[in-house]
DNA sequence: GCGACAACATTGGGTTACAATTATACAATC
DNA sequence: GATTGTATAATTGTAACCCAATGTTGTCGC
Protein backbone atom coordinates (compact mmCIF):
# COMPACT_ATOMS: atom_id res chain seq x y z
CA UNK A 1 0.00 0.00 0.00
CA UNK A 2 1.27 3.39 -0.87
CA UNK A 3 2.43 6.14 1.73
CA UNK A 4 1.48 2.89 4.87
CA UNK A 5 5.88 3.53 5.63
CA UNK A 6 4.93 7.39 5.98
CA UNK A 7 2.31 6.87 8.37
CA UNK A 8 4.15 6.23 11.05
CA UNK A 9 5.92 9.36 11.40
CA UNK A 10 2.42 11.13 10.71
CA UNK A 11 1.95 12.52 14.25
CA UNK A 12 -1.08 11.11 16.10
CA UNK A 13 -4.03 13.37 15.90
CA UNK A 14 -3.89 13.78 19.20
CA UNK A 15 -7.73 13.47 20.38
CA UNK A 16 -7.49 14.33 23.55
CA UNK A 17 -10.36 14.43 26.52
CA UNK A 18 -11.83 17.51 27.27
CA UNK A 19 -10.99 17.51 30.78
CA UNK A 20 -7.25 17.42 29.83
CA UNK A 21 -7.91 20.21 27.92
CA UNK A 22 -9.36 21.98 30.57
CA UNK A 23 -6.51 20.76 32.72
CA UNK A 24 -4.19 22.48 29.62
CA UNK A 25 -5.87 25.97 29.80
CA UNK A 26 -5.86 25.98 33.51
CA UNK A 27 -2.00 25.63 33.43
CA UNK A 28 -1.61 28.10 30.70
CA UNK A 29 -3.59 30.50 32.48
CA UNK A 30 -1.64 30.64 35.48
CA UNK A 31 1.26 30.60 33.32
CA UNK A 32 -0.06 33.70 31.84
CA UNK A 33 -1.33 35.16 35.12
CA UNK A 34 -4.35 35.18 33.86
CA UNK A 35 -5.46 33.17 37.22
CA UNK A 36 -3.07 34.57 39.93
CA UNK A 37 -1.21 32.66 42.53
CA UNK A 38 -3.24 31.62 45.50
CA UNK A 39 -6.25 32.86 43.43
CA UNK A 40 -9.54 30.87 44.05
CA UNK A 41 -10.89 28.47 41.52
CA UNK A 42 -14.78 28.26 41.77
CA UNK A 43 -15.88 25.44 39.46
CA UNK A 44 -19.10 26.95 38.23
CA UNK A 45 -16.90 29.94 37.18
CA UNK A 46 -15.12 27.82 35.08
CA UNK A 47 -18.19 26.31 33.56
CA UNK A 48 -19.19 29.23 32.27
CA UNK A 49 -15.92 30.36 31.25
CA UNK A 50 -15.30 27.43 28.91
CA UNK A 51 -18.30 26.75 28.36
CA UNK A 52 -18.10 22.71 29.12
CA UNK A 53 -19.96 20.84 31.84
CA UNK A 54 -18.68 20.38 35.77
CA UNK A 55 -17.96 16.78 35.57
CA UNK A 56 -14.62 17.36 33.59
CA UNK A 57 -13.83 20.22 35.02
CA UNK A 58 -13.70 18.36 38.64
CA UNK A 59 -11.84 15.95 37.11
CA UNK A 60 -8.83 18.33 35.78
CA UNK A 61 -9.17 19.88 39.14
CA UNK A 62 -8.30 16.48 40.77
CA UNK A 63 -5.87 16.11 38.47
CA UNK A 64 -4.00 19.55 38.38
CA UNK A 65 -4.18 19.29 42.73
CA UNK A 66 -2.70 15.87 42.35
CA UNK A 67 0.49 17.24 40.60
CA UNK A 68 0.54 20.02 42.71
CA UNK A 69 -0.52 23.05 40.79
CA UNK A 70 -3.26 24.02 42.28
CA UNK A 71 -3.90 23.31 46.22
CA UNK A 72 -6.84 22.80 49.22
CA UNK A 73 -9.91 20.51 48.30
CA UNK A 74 -12.87 19.56 50.20
CA UNK A 75 -15.51 21.46 50.64
CA UNK A 76 -13.19 24.70 50.97
CA UNK A 77 -12.42 24.54 47.26
CA UNK A 78 -9.44 24.45 45.24
CA UNK A 79 -6.65 27.48 45.45
CA UNK A 80 -3.37 28.04 42.76
CA UNK A 81 -0.37 26.90 44.35
CA UNK A 82 1.54 30.25 46.24
CA UNK A 83 4.78 29.51 43.46
CA UNK A 84 6.98 31.29 46.56
CA UNK A 85 10.30 32.16 45.29
CA UNK A 86 12.45 29.26 46.39
CA UNK A 87 10.11 27.18 44.39
CA UNK A 88 11.65 27.59 41.50
CA UNK A 89 15.19 26.33 42.77
CA UNK A 90 13.49 23.15 44.06
CA UNK A 91 11.94 22.45 40.56
CA UNK A 92 15.00 23.24 38.97
CA UNK A 93 16.87 20.60 41.05
CA UNK A 94 14.27 17.89 41.02
CA UNK A 95 14.11 18.32 37.24
CA UNK A 96 17.94 18.01 36.77
CA UNK A 97 17.86 15.11 38.33
CA UNK A 98 15.01 13.56 36.34
CA UNK A 99 16.33 14.61 33.17
CA UNK A 100 19.21 12.86 34.11
CA UNK A 101 18.12 9.79 34.40
CA UNK A 102 15.87 9.79 30.75
CA UNK A 103 19.06 10.69 29.37
CA UNK A 104 21.15 7.60 30.41
CA UNK A 105 18.27 5.55 29.52
CA UNK A 106 17.13 7.56 25.85
CA UNK A 107 20.91 6.95 25.20
CA UNK A 108 21.42 3.61 26.13
CA UNK A 109 18.28 2.62 23.76
CA UNK A 110 19.70 4.61 20.57
CA UNK A 111 22.87 2.52 21.26
CA UNK A 112 20.74 -0.95 20.91
CA UNK A 113 19.19 0.36 17.63
CA UNK A 114 15.81 1.24 19.66
CA UNK A 115 14.99 4.38 17.87
CA UNK A 116 17.85 7.25 17.23
CA UNK A 117 18.63 10.52 18.08
CA UNK A 118 16.60 12.19 14.97
CA UNK A 119 13.68 12.19 17.33
CA UNK A 120 15.38 15.38 18.44
CA UNK A 121 15.33 16.97 15.26
CA UNK A 122 11.29 18.41 14.83
CA UNK A 123 11.89 20.10 18.14
CA UNK A 124 14.55 22.06 17.08
CA UNK A 125 13.32 23.00 13.93
CA UNK A 126 10.51 24.58 15.73
CA UNK A 127 12.86 26.27 18.27
CA UNK A 128 14.48 27.92 15.48
CA UNK A 129 11.31 28.58 13.72
CA UNK A 130 10.00 30.07 16.84
CA UNK A 131 13.18 32.81 17.32
CA UNK A 132 13.23 33.44 13.56
CA UNK A 133 9.61 34.02 15.09
CA UNK A 134 10.51 35.85 17.85
CA UNK A 135 8.10 34.40 19.80
CA UNK A 136 9.54 33.51 23.40
CA UNK A 137 6.07 31.58 24.39
CA UNK A 138 6.80 28.95 21.09
CA UNK A 139 10.16 28.75 21.72
CA UNK A 140 9.40 27.40 25.52
CA UNK A 141 6.47 24.75 24.11
CA UNK A 142 9.47 23.38 21.66
CA UNK A 143 12.65 23.84 24.58
CA UNK A 144 9.78 21.19 26.75
CA UNK A 145 8.89 19.27 23.27
CA UNK A 146 12.88 18.51 23.02
CA UNK A 147 12.82 17.02 26.51
CA UNK A 148 9.62 15.67 25.85
CA UNK A 149 11.13 13.44 22.95
CA UNK A 150 13.96 12.23 25.35
CA UNK A 151 11.39 11.67 27.71
CA UNK A 152 10.28 9.15 25.35
CA UNK A 153 13.22 7.93 23.97
CA UNK A 154 13.80 6.89 27.63
CA UNK A 155 11.18 4.05 27.91
CA UNK A 156 11.06 4.74 31.47
CA UNK A 157 7.67 5.27 32.36
CA UNK A 158 7.87 5.94 36.70
CA UNK A 159 10.48 8.64 36.13
CA UNK A 160 8.32 9.89 32.16
CA UNK A 161 5.63 10.20 34.81
CA UNK A 162 7.12 12.15 37.02
CA UNK A 163 8.55 14.46 34.27
CA UNK A 164 4.94 15.27 33.17
CA UNK A 165 4.03 16.61 36.57
CA UNK A 166 7.29 18.72 37.09
CA UNK A 167 6.62 19.77 32.93
CA UNK A 168 3.65 21.36 33.84
CA UNK A 169 5.56 23.60 36.58
CA UNK A 170 8.36 24.34 34.63
CA UNK A 171 6.04 25.69 31.96
CA UNK A 172 4.01 27.82 34.67
CA UNK A 173 7.70 29.35 36.70
CA UNK A 174 9.26 29.60 33.06
CA UNK A 175 6.27 32.08 31.92
CA UNK A 176 6.03 33.44 35.73
CA UNK A 177 9.94 35.01 36.00
CA UNK A 178 10.49 35.68 32.58
CA UNK A 179 13.04 33.24 33.57
CA UNK A 180 14.08 32.32 29.85
CA UNK A 181 17.13 33.64 28.27
CA UNK A 182 15.66 36.12 25.85
CA UNK A 183 18.29 35.58 23.13
CA UNK A 184 16.11 32.88 21.18
CA UNK A 185 18.66 32.06 18.73
CA UNK A 186 21.06 31.56 20.98
CA UNK A 187 18.88 29.04 22.75
CA UNK A 188 17.98 26.83 19.69
CA UNK A 189 21.98 26.82 18.73
CA UNK A 190 22.34 25.47 22.07
CA UNK A 191 19.86 22.79 21.39
CA UNK A 192 21.67 22.14 18.79
CA UNK A 193 25.28 21.63 20.05
CA UNK A 194 23.23 19.48 23.06
CA UNK A 195 22.17 17.19 20.39
CA UNK A 196 25.23 17.41 18.73
CA UNK A 197 26.89 16.20 22.04
CA UNK A 198 24.26 13.52 22.59
CA UNK A 199 25.14 12.12 18.96
CA UNK A 200 28.39 11.54 20.16
CA UNK A 201 27.38 9.71 22.99
CA UNK A 202 25.73 7.62 21.08
CA UNK A 203 28.31 6.29 19.22
CA UNK A 204 30.82 5.75 22.30
CA UNK A 205 30.60 2.60 23.86
CA UNK A 206 29.37 4.27 26.85
CA UNK A 207 29.18 7.42 29.23
CA UNK A 208 29.29 7.90 32.48
CA UNK A 209 26.29 8.80 34.68
CA UNK A 210 28.06 11.40 35.78
CA UNK A 211 28.85 12.91 32.53
CA UNK A 212 25.39 13.21 31.57
CA UNK A 213 24.37 14.95 34.86
CA UNK A 214 27.35 17.91 33.57
CA UNK A 215 25.99 18.41 30.52
CA UNK A 216 22.22 17.88 30.94
CA UNK A 217 23.41 20.91 34.01
CA UNK A 218 25.60 23.18 31.53
CA UNK A 219 22.54 22.58 29.13
CA UNK A 220 20.00 23.66 31.43
CA UNK A 221 21.96 26.68 32.74
CA UNK A 222 22.61 28.40 29.75
CA UNK A 223 19.38 28.15 28.56
CA UNK A 224 18.24 29.64 31.71
CA UNK A 225 21.73 32.53 31.74
CA UNK A 226 19.41 35.16 32.69
CA UNK A 227 19.37 34.57 36.34
CA UNK A 228 21.83 32.12 36.37
CA UNK A 229 22.90 33.52 40.59
CA UNK A 230 19.43 32.24 41.12
CA UNK A 231 19.34 28.69 39.54
CA UNK A 232 23.02 27.20 40.64
CA UNK A 233 22.01 23.43 41.10
CA UNK A 234 23.80 23.16 44.54
CA UNK A 235 25.21 19.91 45.62
CA UNK B 1 -5.96 27.76 76.36
CA UNK B 2 -4.94 23.96 77.48
CA UNK B 3 -3.60 21.57 75.25
CA UNK B 4 -3.43 23.83 72.39
CA UNK B 5 0.55 23.70 71.18
CA UNK B 6 0.07 19.90 70.82
CA UNK B 7 -2.68 20.29 68.59
CA UNK B 8 -0.05 21.20 65.85
CA UNK B 9 1.15 17.51 66.26
CA UNK B 10 -2.18 16.44 66.03
CA UNK B 11 -2.67 13.84 62.84
CA UNK B 12 -6.06 15.81 60.96
CA UNK B 13 -8.91 14.49 60.97
CA UNK B 14 -8.53 13.15 57.65
CA UNK B 15 -11.98 12.99 55.62
CA UNK B 16 -10.73 12.30 52.30
CA UNK B 17 -13.22 12.68 49.92
CA UNK B 18 -14.60 9.25 48.50
CA UNK B 19 -12.39 9.51 44.89
CA UNK B 20 -9.44 9.43 46.75
CA UNK B 21 -10.56 7.01 48.78
CA UNK B 22 -11.65 5.08 45.92
CA UNK B 23 -8.27 5.74 44.58
CA UNK B 24 -6.47 4.25 47.69
CA UNK B 25 -9.14 1.44 47.42
CA UNK B 26 -8.04 0.49 43.11
CA UNK B 27 -4.32 0.76 44.44
CA UNK B 28 -5.08 -1.42 47.65
CA UNK B 29 -6.66 -4.21 45.24
CA UNK B 30 -3.69 -4.06 42.64
CA UNK B 31 -1.29 -4.50 45.16
CA UNK B 32 -2.71 -7.40 46.92
CA UNK B 33 -3.35 -8.68 43.62
CA UNK B 34 -7.20 -8.48 43.56
CA UNK B 35 -6.65 -6.78 40.38
CA UNK B 36 -3.84 -8.23 37.93
CA UNK B 37 -1.81 -6.34 35.85
CA UNK B 38 -2.67 -5.45 32.49
CA UNK B 39 -6.38 -5.73 33.21
CA UNK B 40 -9.41 -4.18 31.96
CA UNK B 41 -11.03 -1.34 34.66
CA UNK B 42 -14.29 -1.13 33.45
CA UNK B 43 -15.82 1.76 35.37
CA UNK B 44 -19.61 -0.08 35.57
CA UNK B 45 -18.17 -2.75 37.27
CA UNK B 46 -16.36 -0.42 39.89
CA UNK B 47 -19.73 0.98 40.19
CA UNK B 48 -21.57 -1.87 41.99
CA UNK B 49 -18.18 -3.58 43.55
CA UNK B 50 -17.68 -0.20 45.42
CA UNK B 51 -21.23 1.24 45.73
CA UNK B 52 -20.32 4.71 44.45
CA UNK B 53 -21.69 6.70 42.08
CA UNK B 54 -19.46 7.30 38.77
CA UNK B 55 -18.41 10.62 39.26
CA UNK B 56 -16.20 9.99 42.01
CA UNK B 57 -14.86 6.93 40.43
CA UNK B 58 -14.00 8.43 37.10
CA UNK B 59 -12.03 11.15 39.09
CA UNK B 60 -10.17 8.58 40.76
CA UNK B 61 -8.96 7.02 37.71
CA UNK B 62 -8.20 10.29 36.16
CA UNK B 63 -5.52 10.95 39.08
CA UNK B 64 -4.53 7.10 38.74
CA UNK B 65 -3.62 7.86 35.50
CA UNK B 66 -2.06 10.83 35.89
CA UNK B 67 0.33 8.75 38.49
CA UNK B 68 0.77 5.70 36.40
CA UNK B 69 -0.77 3.68 38.22
CA UNK B 70 -3.32 2.93 35.42
CA UNK B 71 -2.55 3.15 31.64
CA UNK B 72 -4.99 3.70 28.47
CA UNK B 73 -7.45 6.31 28.84
CA UNK B 74 -9.35 8.01 25.67
CA UNK B 75 -12.83 5.51 24.87
CA UNK B 76 -10.37 2.53 24.93
CA UNK B 77 -10.74 2.55 28.59
CA UNK B 78 -8.03 1.96 31.07
CA UNK B 79 -5.86 -1.09 32.31
CA UNK B 80 -3.72 -1.83 34.82
CA UNK B 81 -0.05 -0.55 34.40
CA UNK B 82 1.95 -4.01 33.26
CA UNK B 83 4.75 -3.68 36.00
CA UNK B 84 7.17 -5.35 34.32
CA UNK B 85 10.28 -6.16 35.83
CA UNK B 86 12.51 -3.79 35.08
CA UNK B 87 10.50 -0.98 36.63
CA UNK B 88 11.26 -1.98 40.15
CA UNK B 89 14.70 -0.55 39.70
CA UNK B 90 13.27 2.43 38.00
CA UNK B 91 11.04 3.12 41.07
CA UNK B 92 13.77 2.51 43.37
CA UNK B 93 16.19 4.44 41.93
CA UNK B 94 14.48 7.58 41.69
CA UNK B 95 13.01 6.70 45.20
CA UNK B 96 16.79 7.62 46.62
CA UNK B 97 16.56 10.52 44.82
CA UNK B 98 13.69 12.09 45.73
CA UNK B 99 14.15 11.00 49.42
CA UNK B 100 17.51 12.76 49.51
CA UNK B 101 16.39 15.86 48.88
CA UNK B 102 13.77 15.44 51.25
CA UNK B 103 15.92 14.02 53.94
CA UNK B 104 18.20 17.14 53.05
CA UNK B 105 15.26 19.42 53.35
CA UNK B 106 14.22 17.86 56.04
CA UNK B 107 17.70 17.98 58.45
CA UNK B 108 18.14 21.82 57.36
CA UNK B 109 14.51 22.22 58.92
CA UNK B 110 15.51 20.45 61.85
CA UNK B 111 18.52 22.30 62.28
CA UNK B 112 16.75 25.68 62.55
CA UNK B 113 14.36 24.83 64.78
CA UNK B 114 12.01 24.27 62.67
CA UNK B 115 10.24 20.90 63.63
CA UNK B 116 11.84 18.01 65.37
CA UNK B 117 12.48 14.77 64.12
CA UNK B 118 10.66 13.38 66.93
CA UNK B 119 8.10 13.27 64.15
CA UNK B 120 9.73 10.17 63.32
CA UNK B 121 8.62 8.58 66.30
CA UNK B 122 5.10 7.29 66.10
CA UNK B 123 5.74 5.86 62.69
CA UNK B 124 8.63 3.82 64.27
CA UNK B 125 6.33 2.52 67.42
CA UNK B 126 3.93 2.03 65.04
CA UNK B 127 6.17 -0.44 63.22
CA UNK B 128 7.72 -1.72 66.04
CA UNK B 129 3.83 -2.94 67.10
CA UNK B 130 3.36 -4.15 63.58
CA UNK B 131 6.51 -6.47 63.45
CA UNK B 132 5.30 -7.74 67.21
CA UNK B 133 2.01 -8.09 65.65
CA UNK B 134 3.95 -10.09 62.91
CA UNK B 135 1.80 -7.70 59.90
CA UNK B 136 4.28 -7.33 57.06
CA UNK B 137 1.42 -5.50 55.70
CA UNK B 138 1.15 -2.71 58.65
CA UNK B 139 4.85 -2.87 59.06
CA UNK B 140 5.00 -1.58 55.21
CA UNK B 141 2.67 0.64 55.88
CA UNK B 142 4.68 2.06 58.80
CA UNK B 143 7.74 2.22 56.80
CA UNK B 144 6.19 4.46 54.18
CA UNK B 145 4.89 6.69 57.22
CA UNK B 146 8.07 7.18 58.51
CA UNK B 147 9.05 8.48 55.40
CA UNK B 148 6.42 10.32 54.82
CA UNK B 149 6.82 12.25 58.08
CA UNK B 150 10.43 13.24 56.42
CA UNK B 151 8.53 14.04 53.22
CA UNK B 152 6.03 16.71 55.80
CA UNK B 153 9.47 18.03 57.30
CA UNK B 154 11.10 19.00 54.55
CA UNK B 155 8.58 21.36 53.06
CA UNK B 156 9.18 20.99 49.12
CA UNK B 157 6.25 21.00 47.95
CA UNK B 158 7.64 19.51 44.78
CA UNK B 159 9.63 16.82 45.50
CA UNK B 160 6.86 16.25 48.40
CA UNK B 161 4.21 15.74 45.42
CA UNK B 162 6.24 13.61 43.25
CA UNK B 163 6.99 11.31 46.44
CA UNK B 164 3.40 11.36 46.70
CA UNK B 165 2.88 9.60 43.20
CA UNK B 166 5.99 7.07 43.93
CA UNK B 167 4.49 5.97 46.66
CA UNK B 168 1.66 4.30 45.33
CA UNK B 169 4.06 2.07 42.90
CA UNK B 170 5.79 0.89 46.08
CA UNK B 171 3.09 0.38 48.29
CA UNK B 172 2.47 -1.98 45.30
CA UNK B 173 5.94 -3.55 44.02
CA UNK B 174 6.27 -4.17 47.40
CA UNK B 175 3.35 -6.13 47.57
CA UNK B 176 4.05 -7.61 44.58
CA UNK B 177 7.20 -9.20 45.03
CA UNK B 178 7.33 -9.81 48.68
CA UNK B 179 10.14 -7.44 48.17
CA UNK B 180 10.83 -7.05 51.63
CA UNK B 181 12.92 -8.21 54.08
CA UNK B 182 10.37 -10.41 56.23
CA UNK B 183 12.18 -10.06 59.30
CA UNK B 184 9.91 -7.28 60.94
CA UNK B 185 11.83 -7.07 64.30
CA UNK B 186 15.07 -6.35 61.97
CA UNK B 187 13.56 -3.91 59.69
CA UNK B 188 11.96 -2.38 62.52
CA UNK B 189 15.95 -1.61 64.40
CA UNK B 190 17.02 -0.68 60.84
CA UNK B 191 14.70 2.57 60.85
CA UNK B 192 15.58 3.42 64.39
CA UNK B 193 19.09 3.11 63.59
CA UNK B 194 18.56 5.17 60.98
CA UNK B 195 16.89 7.93 62.67
CA UNK B 196 19.33 7.98 65.41
CA UNK B 197 21.85 8.65 62.27
CA UNK B 198 19.14 11.28 61.02
CA UNK B 199 19.59 12.69 64.96
CA UNK B 200 23.43 12.78 65.30
CA UNK B 201 22.99 14.85 61.42
CA UNK B 202 20.54 17.30 62.86
CA UNK B 203 23.18 17.81 65.85
CA UNK B 204 26.38 18.71 63.57
CA UNK B 205 26.17 21.98 61.98
CA UNK B 206 26.04 20.50 58.34
CA UNK B 207 26.08 17.21 56.46
CA UNK B 208 27.30 16.40 53.26
CA UNK B 209 25.07 15.82 50.38
CA UNK B 210 27.00 12.62 49.04
CA UNK B 211 26.30 11.16 52.87
CA UNK B 212 22.66 12.00 52.87
CA UNK B 213 22.37 9.96 49.65
CA UNK B 214 24.78 7.39 50.73
CA UNK B 215 23.04 6.74 54.11
CA UNK B 216 19.37 6.56 52.57
CA UNK B 217 21.26 4.31 49.91
CA UNK B 218 22.06 1.59 52.67
CA UNK B 219 19.23 2.41 54.55
CA UNK B 220 17.32 1.26 51.65
CA UNK B 221 19.32 -1.70 50.59
CA UNK B 222 19.55 -2.92 53.76
CA UNK B 223 15.31 -3.10 54.08
CA UNK B 224 15.39 -4.20 50.90
CA UNK B 225 17.56 -7.09 51.61
CA UNK B 226 15.78 -10.15 50.11
CA UNK B 227 16.67 -8.96 46.64
CA UNK B 228 19.54 -7.51 47.30
CA UNK B 229 20.69 -8.28 44.05
CA UNK B 230 18.22 -6.62 42.05
CA UNK B 231 18.08 -3.49 43.81
CA UNK B 232 21.77 -2.30 43.73
CA UNK B 233 21.86 1.49 42.74
CA UNK B 234 24.03 1.72 40.21
CA UNK B 235 25.80 5.31 39.39
C1' DG C 1 -17.47 49.81 69.64
C1' DC C 2 -16.51 44.80 69.94
C1' DG C 3 -17.12 40.01 70.21
C1' DA C 4 -20.34 35.98 70.03
C1' DC C 5 -23.85 33.77 67.79
C1' DA C 6 -27.42 32.78 64.35
C1' DA C 7 -29.30 33.03 59.67
C1' DC C 8 -28.12 33.11 55.08
C1' DA C 9 -25.80 32.45 50.66
C1' DT C 10 -22.22 30.15 48.24
C1' DT C 11 -19.80 26.26 46.84
C1' DG C 12 -18.11 21.67 46.41
C1' DG C 13 -19.33 16.62 46.80
C1' DG C 14 -22.19 13.13 45.27
C1' DT C 15 -26.16 10.83 42.83
C1' DT C 16 -28.99 9.85 38.96
C1' DA C 17 -30.53 9.80 34.24
C1' DC C 18 -29.62 10.52 29.56
C1' DA C 19 -27.40 11.64 24.93
C1' DA C 20 -23.33 11.19 22.03
C1' DT C 21 -18.99 9.17 20.57
C1' DT C 22 -15.95 5.48 19.91
C1' DA C 23 -14.01 0.55 20.16
C1' DT C 24 -14.36 -3.96 19.57
C1' DA C 25 -16.22 -8.26 18.38
C1' DC C 26 -18.80 -10.67 15.22
C1' DA C 27 -21.19 -11.63 11.19
C1' DA C 28 -22.02 -11.10 6.27
C1' DT C 29 -20.38 -10.50 1.81
C1' DC C 30 -17.35 -10.49 -2.12
C1' DG D 1 -9.71 -15.39 3.37
C1' DA D 2 -9.84 -10.43 3.64
C1' DT D 3 -12.74 -6.61 3.79
C1' DT D 4 -16.87 -4.34 4.90
C1' DG D 5 -20.79 -3.64 7.64
C1' DT D 6 -23.35 -4.04 11.91
C1' DA D 7 -24.45 -4.63 16.75
C1' DT D 8 -23.01 -4.21 21.22
C1' DA D 9 -20.47 -2.38 25.04
C1' DA D 10 -17.95 0.98 27.11
C1' DT D 11 -16.41 5.70 27.88
C1' DT D 12 -17.19 10.67 27.50
C1' DG D 13 -19.89 14.45 28.29
C1' DT D 14 -24.31 16.92 29.78
C1' DA D 15 -27.98 18.22 32.84
C1' DA D 16 -30.75 18.56 36.93
C1' DC D 17 -30.94 17.67 41.62
C1' DC D 18 -29.90 17.09 46.84
C1' DC D 19 -26.87 17.41 50.71
C1' DA D 20 -23.10 18.95 53.61
C1' DA D 21 -19.55 22.11 54.56
C1' DT D 22 -17.87 26.60 54.57
C1' DG D 23 -17.82 31.60 54.51
C1' DT D 24 -20.27 35.79 55.15
C1' DT D 25 -23.42 38.87 56.99
C1' DG D 26 -26.02 40.94 60.31
C1' DT D 27 -27.96 41.15 64.70
C1' DC D 28 -27.80 40.96 69.59
C1' DG D 29 -25.78 41.68 73.99
C1' DC D 30 -22.10 43.51 76.64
Amino acid sequence: MPGEASLVELPQPKRISLSESVADTIAEAIATRIIMPNERIVETTLVEKLGVSRVPIREALKVLHAQGIISGGGHKGYRVAAFEPGITQQIMEVRLSLETFMLRDAIENWRKGQGSPAVLQPPIELMIASAKGGSLRNSLIADLEFHRAIRQAAHNPIVGTLWDTIARHVLIIFNFERFRDEDLEASARQHEQFRDWIVDQVAKPSTPFKAIQEALEDHMLLIARKKTGDVSISR
